[in-house]
RNA sequence: GGCGACGUGGACGAAAGGUAAAGUUGCCGGCCCUUCAAGCCGGAGACUGUGGGUUCGACUCCCACCGUCGUCACCA
């Protein structure tokens, strides 16, 4: 066989050479051990917490070591491209503080190593796809849909292995003439790989996250150009990170098992191959087992899910570096006020197995999160999560954003923050005591009091001088009205002798607190009581107090 | 079915042959106390998947088995 004929035959227009292209993508001039790393995703539209792992992994990789970041779109499945895929990853990304120093654009590209969409490179690669035909490392091969669909379900009877290899491997070793006459017919044909591996051969790899793998080389001839001429994946890959000058190739695991294919081709290309990470999947517990996150089945795979939670951006990826590197809650507990940059991260610190998605600990994560941030900070994020997602109580914090800030800086501060917000979500359950149209009483007073002692006590209490000095003096009065009414003020001489009382200065609190909040828990109630103000504590009470008469 | 990865308390995960197998989270309890979802203290929960082997000694190394997950496309 003449490889050069078929070369030329297949791929009569090409007129770039390969020197050429590594003249205009030469290796990028960075200092020793700067990694060069990439997101590529499909532009499905579909922006899901793998894609934050695997970003977050090559963002910090890339940037900690000075290297570079760049995002390459991998459309060359033109079905299942979906219009302004790009901005929605590129701004989702973004929310998480992962920013590209190259790549594609929302309409166009940004760097010198591109075009950074696949569909562009056509070209590219078939300059690599003519070189492997003229070394007889590929061939076309005209198989229909329904011809590949038959050699399966014969390698199903035979219980042979699948693929296209060997024997099954119809069009590997056809004559010129028989190709040149299927092609002036005008079939369609794709470009296969001519695979010299046998499954006998094991290997060894290393994977930077997976240790030492056993890998078995690869024995079929994959496709490597789709009959439209756009390249699969493998060969995308390959030709792509080769001259893009990628140094980490950052990845879901479930790559491994074509990895030994990748392997062989940047061998067979002559190309350096990069370090591999392959990153272990996100489960979930369905039942009784485990199962990696859905797309159909899984809300929370998806990041729109965490941003209409409330979930702040710094929560997710918090807890998403929990699951990434083991000593980061460690160092976290460390420092709990540094930037999140500042810890090293370290693909040593990965767990090669794939971990449960944990609900609980997310909302832990976030919790401790927003009681770090300021007030401030608070109320910007909240407001505009509330802009999108809950336009009525946006406008009202805007309407008054001191007295909003006010509220959010009840027990904030200091060593021990309080922690009453988990999602944005939540906000409005919890501030809602300090806005009349979100007012709602959600617990009642305790049975075991006596309605006209409750009476009693909040009608005495609107009589004191609700507007004390401070905490004190405020927590003085509420004792007296306590002892007035048969309750103890002191709650160790109440738990000494519970029979000398109806009940201790707690329980006291209690119904002023269930009167004014409507709720058994709440923060402080002096600081609530300054934010709210005398005319609407007494209001309240009032209204408590004409709902209890009845 | 082939191939591969993974298997430490409910969950996340330390311990890269050497004392009672960390810590976080969750659960339970107590304390503190003007409430609590906060804080403090404590508790339960693991014969490190099973069975062999190497070793003075194994979570750690080797073998087998089992289980879980992944993958076997002109999808990535």
């Amino acid at each position: 066989m003449n490889f050069e004929l078929l070369a030329n035959t297949l791929f009569p227009n090409i007129n770039i050479t390969e020197q050429e292209l590594e003249e205009r993508f030469p290796p990028r001039r960075l200092a020793e051990g700067a990694i060069v790393s990439r997101m590529a995703p499909s532009p499905t539209g579909f922006v899901h917490l793998g894609n934050l792992v695997q970003g977050l992994t090559s963002e910090r990789l890339t940037h900690q070591s000075g290297g570079v970041l760049f995002l390459r779109i991998e459309d060359t499945d033109a079905k299942r491209e979906v219009a302004g895929a790009v901005e929605t990853l590129i701004e989702s990304l973004g929310h998480y503080n992962i920013n590209f120093d190259e790549g594609a654009t929302k309409d166009g590209d940004f760097g010198s190593y591109g075009p950074y969409r696949q569909r562009r490179r056509k070209e590219i690669y078939h300059v690599y796809a003519k070189k492997l035909v003229e070394n007889g490392m590929a061939y076309p091969c005209f198989c229909t849909e329904s011809e590949l669909e038959q050699i399966h379900m014969e390698q199903e009877k035979a219980k042979a292995n699948f693929g296209y290899f060997g024997k099954w491997a119809l069009w590997r070793d056809r004559s010129y003439e028989e190709i040149k006459e299927k092609l002036d017919s005008g079939a369609p044909w794709v470009l296969r790989f001519r695979s010299n591996g046998s499954i006998e051969n094991k290997f060894k790899f290393n994977d930077l996250i997976k240790g030492q793998m056993t890998l078995t080389e690869n024995d079929i001839d994959y496709v490597l150009l789709k009959s439209d001429g756009i390249p699969t994946y493998h060969f995308a890959h390959v030709v792509d990170d080769h001259l893009m000058r990628t140094t980490h190739v950052v990845r879901g695991d479930e790559w491994i098992s074509t990895l030994p294919f990748h392997i062989q081709l940047f061998n067979a290309l002559g190309f350096k191959l990069p370090k591999y990470l392959h990153i272990g999947p996100l489960m979930k517990m369905d039942g009784s087992s485990k199962r990696k996150l859905s797309k159909r089945k899984d809300p929370e795979l998806a990041l729109t899910y965490y941003k209409s939670e409330g979930f702040p951006p710094e929560s997710v990826y918090e807890y998403l570096m929990t699951i990434l590197n083991s000593n980061f809650e460690d160092w976290r507990r460390a420092n709990p006020d540094a930037p999140i940059n500042d810890f090293k991260f370290s693909s040593k610190k990965m767990n090669p197995a794939g971990s449960l998605f944990d609900n609980a600990k997310l909302c832990d994560v976030s919790k401790n999160v927003i009681s770090r941030m300021s007030a401030e900070k608070v109320y910007s994020s909240l407001v505009s999560w509330a802009e999108e997602f809950d336009a009525d109580f946006s406008a009202k914090l805007k309407k008054d954003k001191e007295y909003a800030i006010k509220i959010l800086s009840i027990g904030r501060g200091g060593k021990k923050p309080r922690k009453d917000i988990t999602v944005w979500k939540d906000a409005k359950a919890y501030m809602g005591l300090f806005y009349d149209e979100y007012f709602v009483k959600t617990d009642d007073f305790p049975e075991q009091f006596d309605k006209n002692d409750i009476k009693n006590i909040l009608n005495e209490y609107i009589c004191s001088d609700i507007e004390a000095a401070d905490n004190e003096t405020w927590f003085e009065h509420l004792k007296r009205i306590a002892e007035k009414y048969g309750f103890s003020p002191d709650v160790k001489a109440y738990k000494a002798s519970p029979e000398l009382y109806k009940g201790h200065v707690g329980d006291v609190s209690t119904f002023i607190r269930i009167a004014l909040t409507g709720k058994t828990n709440s923060p402080d109630l002096f600081e609530i009581t300054k934010i709210l103000g005398k005319e609407r504590v007494i209001q309240r009470i009032k209204t408590q107090i004409a709902k209890l008469g009845q």
